[in-house]
DNA sequence: ACCAGAGCTTAGACTCTGTCTAAGTCAATC
DNA sequence: GATTGACTTAGACAGAGTCTAAGCTCTGGT
């Protein structure tokens, strides 16, 4: 993710400070933000950036490819800077924090054909649940 | 699914007209609604019901284990009322539409210990996406 | 059968994410 | 340096879900 200004640029983006600022935020941490937290964090390196910017730049981010979007819960979406390394998630129900996490096995070959329905299937995603330490020893 | 009722009235639920209708609806078919489609179904036989008691009961199934939360996009949460036979969700990229499925192999066993982080894990969630056959031919 | 009251339901306001719009700004090219 | 289309902005809007305050009603006790 180092040289993904590069890339982009390569790619015909126009560069400007606010994606310049979006691209390090996610680039900086590697955790799972929601779209409002890389808003809060783009703002303290460029205070008028707007919320709309944001979305604009994290959704263009993933239609490149670049950064995935994680679904975990009903509430915000999650942005995932790890998106070429290939990995599933495991979620803590108690906090929400997730982790990244490589499984042995490949779940899509444990997809008979019978129970396939026709469908051309290209993707899986497996997600854990469960609570991390902390939260397991408060609960 | 269908001696439902008897269960929750064994679990000292007040049984009123509202709750009945909505397990009826989700007891009907076999598929799996938004909250507002069973708020629809419901309506029709008992037009007086509102969308916020749809919503309560719904959650208070799902607290009970007899119905199970689909999070497969953005969009609505689904409901699935088979919730006593483990499987997992194949949803069509395209229209939205989700089959159940039952693949080989425990995609709990896969994770690890080195990959745990220390949590508890208790639960797997496993979503396949593709096209389904008419999505495939249109696109 | 009746009463009390906890539990359930209701309408509507509210929150949270995310999208859209119209107007203004600016990066890249000439 | 001027041009222009891509980018950004603020704020309005939308969808899904939650909350609240008030009113009803199921159920257990008399």
């Amino acid at each position: 993710m180092s040289d993904l200004l590069e890339r982009l640029r390569g790619r015909g983006w126009r560069m400007t400070a606010q994606r310049r600022v979006v691209a390090e935020v996610l680039d900086g941490e590697h955790v799972h933000l929601t779209a409002d937290e890389v808003h809060m964090r783009a703002v303290v390196k460029l205070p008028e950036i707007s919320r709309a910017t944001v979305y604009n730049t994290l959704g263009e981010l993933v239609t490149l490819g670049e950064v995935l979007e994680v679904t975990t819960d009903r509430r915000a979406k999650r942005y995932d800077p790890n998106a070429h390394r290939p990995h599933h998630h495991l979620v803590c129900a108690g906090c929400g924090q997730i982790r990244d996490v490589h499984p042995s096995g490949d779940p899509l070959a444990d997809l008979p054909d019978s129970e396939r329905f026709g469908f051309k299937v290209s993707d899986v995603e497996v997600t854990y649940r469960g609570l991390c330490p902390t939260c397991a020893t408060t609960a």
